[in-house]
DNA sequence: AAACGAGGTGGGAAAATGTGGAAAAACCTG
DNA sequence: CAGGTTTTTCCACATTTTCCCACCTCGTTT
């Protein structure tokens, strides 16, 4: 189970860190593509093999935006090996994609992994933060109080 | 059944003791998340596993606001293990999204607990204990005589 | 009232983590 | 094939986190 924030670095080599903590669950090698709303998707293999299915079979092809969607997060996915001191190695075009310079906030998803422009996020985060009716809303449906 | 309040400190280190009578019933990992009203809350590890699943696999990511509230309810917790003796070690942006400083009010609440910053707390229960017709109300509304 | 025990608080030592850089290997190019 | 450049692997440092122990306070017991 992934959750959290981390604030790390990224050196000049392009390598981050990922958090100690979702190590283990991620094995060795993992799958990063580009996300929605300007950040990085990094999954286990397994995740990514579901996902990539579900994209193929699921989405209906006649809609274009469909076609758009399959076509960002499958072609500009890269496979990318941790190394021995459990960083990924960022490819050039996920980087600039995703607005990454010095620093990046890596979180949990349960499932998956987000990277986000620090800055983004937190604007991101702020905007989310002020709806509280819907937090309370969401919640109050899922059986959380 | 976690029910009352305790007032403890927040060490420099981040850590607050988990009051002595919740601690069976917490078990020895539990996470913590963003709550309502700027506290925080404090779950078993099975009962936010309900709640993550739920999250990852029922809620749409079409939709902006599903994403949101994923991101706001999940990178925006953390699993935490309690420590030998009886304390958990609260991240940096929780605590900050809280407003907690130097001492904590937790306080229990049937089936989760939650954390808030004393000052906060005493206001809220003073506005609500104001209340007390709409209390009465509400008793009434649930059949409570 | 002293002794005892439970719960809460604080701090030090040891281990783990994150980061920067050097050395080695691979790659490309002329 | 040599030279230079990039990529990968490896090592070392510093900071953070984790673990462990000692103390204090308060309430209860003898």
């Amino acid at each position: 189970m992934l959750i959290g924030e981390y604030l790390h670095t990224i050196d000049q080599k392009n390598r981050l860190s990922v958090p100690s903590k979702f190590r283990k669950e991620l094995g060795k090698i993992v799958v990063v593509s580009r996300g929605l709303d300007k950040c990085l998707f990094l999954y286990t293999i397994e995740a990514w093999k579901k996902l990539a299915e579900k994209l193929a079979t699921e989405l209906p092809w006649g809609k274009a935006e469909n076609r758009s969607f399959m076509r960002t997060m499958i072609a500009g996915a890269a496979d990318i090996q941790i190394d021995a001191l459990g960083r990924v190695l960022l490819p050039e075009n996920l980087k600039k994609f995703a607005s990454l310079e010095k620093d990046a906030m890596v979180v949990g998803l349960y499932n998956r992994v987000e990277i986000w422009n620090p800055e983004i996020w937190k604007a991101y985060s702020d905007s989310a933060n002020q709806n509280t009716e819907l937090i309370a809303e969401k919640l109050g449906e899922l059986g959380m109080y």
